[in-house]
DNA sequence: GTCAGCGATATTGTCACCAATCGTGCAAAA
DNA sequence: TTTTGCACGATTGGTGACAATATCGCTGAC
């Protein structure tokens, strides 16, 4: 039985190729980059082989540079590698999803404390437009612009805090399981939940109190968190 | 002006060359793993410099395998690489030693949480038996058992709590930390002030109560924190 | 018809070498 | 005496080739 699982047995050539840039040598990094960039965004699928020679001919740089890039992806949690059988985008399966999110409730809800203390006048500012383009994006309905300032909120709310340490450890987090976030992003009616929240944790940090900014955070991820197990009772696609 | 601060200029030439042990040859990531404890177990200090050349003698593997495993532990945070410079052990600055305990305080509070609802009668017997260490230890002034001790407790809560997002998260800030845990172990007077906080955690962990468990984790933390801080006002060593 | 054995192929892991880059010390000029 | 320029040594980054290893398909026996 040859016909294995998901893609796992599809390659990783040009999906989309955009102009290979022949690059000629030397950035190592910045392949890393791309790679990270392409995961991310879903060009290849959880599964699928990352082949090195097809890296490094779809990007035009080294076997060495895609090497080093996929060891740094490892790290970061975004590939799985096992000894001589190469590398393959990591699944995180929807428990782990949960466990992130429980995660991110305790980290983000301490960012969230600290923003709160440390929010200036202008960052009010930036965090009540954010939220009114929100508001703007679920009263239209775009689905994809509520994503956005969704992703946004949170990162400003993780640099406003001014913990480097969490910021670290959070935006680890995030691209991990940037999967299950688009797809509850998807659910109908789930922005119409979660827009009042996001706007409570505004209002809170604006407000300087960090104790609410910090509840509000937590309210708001527990419902992420139950979001994704109902989404574990009906198909995941 | 060539005198550079610390150990800057030091190589890392066999410290303490405990035979190489001739490593045939093979073994990628085993070099990965006594490097790490190297550095950890603090053979090597702050801002020393990593030559690659040095580590591939002292271990007996080729450079490439050094050289990958120094990108994990960039990557882990236990290293700093520069471009063309090489690699040095990173120093976590005070500040980041306190950032690094906020974010435990947040996610160990998650931890033990679970741990109070997922602990069975042997792990409760257990805990109690760490505990009972670490009363005997702080009664006969066993500084380094104590810390063996402590170190054990956390580990053992975190397993306990069955959150594996949450252990990856807080071993790889443990490693970063851990010279300044040390420090702070070392300190006299400061066993007496933590064994009651952490009897405090085993004791609401093994009733089974996830509040009282998470509160007396962050208490104890925060006492950390507060230790940290007075630290800065005495000379380092 | 199924399964074990086996060879071919694809892919990764490692090594030796070369190029590029940086720091350092010396020498010459101001 | 101080500063600038320069060359050398040390070290890292990258490439190509080769060895090691796993996977796949085929053949043949039970």
């Amino acid at each position: 039985m040859s016909a294995d699982l998901g893609a796992s047995g599809a390659r990783a050539d040009a999906p989309a190729g955009p102009a290979p840039a022949r690059r000629g040598e030397g950035d190592a990094d910045a392949v890393l980059g791309e790679i990270r960039d392409a995961i991310v965004r879903g060009e290849y699928v959880p599964d699928q082989r990352l082949v090195e020679a097809d890296l490094s001919a779809r990007f035009g740089a080294g076997r060495s540079a895609v090497r080093t890039a996929l060891l740094q992806l490892a790290n970061e949690g975004l590939v799985e590698r096992v000894q001589n059988r190469g590398a393959r985008v990591r699944t995180v399966s929807l428990e782990e999803a949960i466990e992130i999110s429980e995660v991110r409730m305790a980290v983000e809800g301490l960012c969230a404390a600290k923003a709160a203390e440390r929010a200036k006048a202008d960052d009010a500012a930036e965090l009540r437009g954010i939220g009114a383009r929100m508001e703007a994006a679920v009263a239209m309905g775009d689905v994809l612009g509520y994503s956005e300032a969704n992703q946004l909120l949170h990162q400003r709310i993780r640099a406003l805090s001014g913990q480097g340490t969490a910021e670290r450890v959070l935006e680890r987090l995030r691209a991990q399981s940037v999967r299950h976030q688009f797809r509850l992003a998807l659910q109908p009616g789930r922005p119409a939940v979660s827009l009042p929240e996001h706007l409570a944790i505004i209002e809170a940090i604006c407000s300087g109190d960090a104790r609410a900014a910090e509840r509000a955070v937590r309210r708001h991820l527990g419902s992420v968190i139950e979001a994704l197990k109902a989404a574990n009772h009906q198909p995941p696609r």
